[in-house]
DNA sequence: GTCAAGATTTGGAATAATTCTAAATTGTGG
DNA sequence: CCACAATTTAGAATTATTCCAAATCTTGAC
């Protein structure tokens, strides 16, 4: 993986196979999609923007694509609002900021030795942590001031 | 607030009032509904829940109340999978278990001195910070054992 | 290479979740 | 009592996601 996370052609084939799924081009499509504009979009997002490199793809397969890249660990799904499921291609331990005001999101890094202190029940199986932090972002707390 | 969290009437409807709300027989309702079974319910839960008591209450009504009621402090919303939102009365600074087998959730609490220790860039203004723990509940770990 | 089986895609229908709308009802203060 | 604003209501509308059956593609066996 590169600094970016970008994984080359063979790399993303390979996650795929792995994890029991061909490679297909709309899943290569809706990958590229992702990595291109990092700003977590959602399942119909992503379809608008797919659907400009390659007309004939449907909706359905779109989340289908998706889903089969969750399931093997290339995207992330990403729950923020009462809205539409978002997704990201940083695999990298982050968290996410959501601006209440703008509904963007912003990727945040975790500090290295991060993972909550929390201490679960006898018999509860952990397997992953979200994080999202709610507030402001820079932009709408400049146009708040102003206000 | 006593110990499991509950408000006496007064309290509840003070707090509604603060909030720039009234008091109405729908709200308090609502809210019992949230008090009595703490499993996390939906809107459409609740709205079922809500009508065995106030079977004239609408749908409209119960996703109004429970805005309210979040927007006033009483209810935390709850945003765990790609269902619908859960609502949650317990005020008190807690994270959820979501089992992703069986979609229950649960409270857990922090430990006491606990905000992630996450920096933000500058400019963002966090709020709150919700931290969700997916994994398997002990009912569903046992089950998967026996299998 | 041909063929069958299984995986994937497609368009559209179906369902689920939430929001909107306009009219009726309720509560408040004058 | 009246005017006014807040709230509720039923149902329509919209948004998000899932389901379905038919068409297409891929792969492995022969
Ligand atoms: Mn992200
Ligand atoms: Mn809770
Ligand atoms: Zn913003
Ligand atoms: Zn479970």
């Amino acid at each position: 993986m590169n600094a970016v996370g970008k994984k080359t052609g063979s790399e993303f084939s390979e996650r795929l196979n792995t994890g029991g799924f061909r490679f297909t081009p709309q899943r290569q499509q809706v990958y590229d999609v992702l990595l291109q504009k990092r700003d977590h979009p959602t399942a119909e997002e992503v379809f608008i923007r797919a659907k400009k490199q390659m007309p004939e793809i449907s909706h359905a397969t779109v989340y289908n694509c998706l889903d089969a890249l969750v399931e093997c660990g290339l995207l992330r799904q990403v729950q923020l609002d009462r809205g539409a499921t978002r997704f990201c291609p940083n695999m990298r331990e982050h968290c996410h900021f959501y601006c209440d005001v703008c509904d963007s999101v912003y990727d945040v890094d975790l500090p290295a030795k991060s993972q909550p202190g929390v201490s679960l029940p006898k018999g509860f199986k952990a397997e992953r942590y979200e994080i999202a932090i709610h507030g402001v972002c820079p932009d709408c707390a400049k146009a708040k001031m102003k206000k």
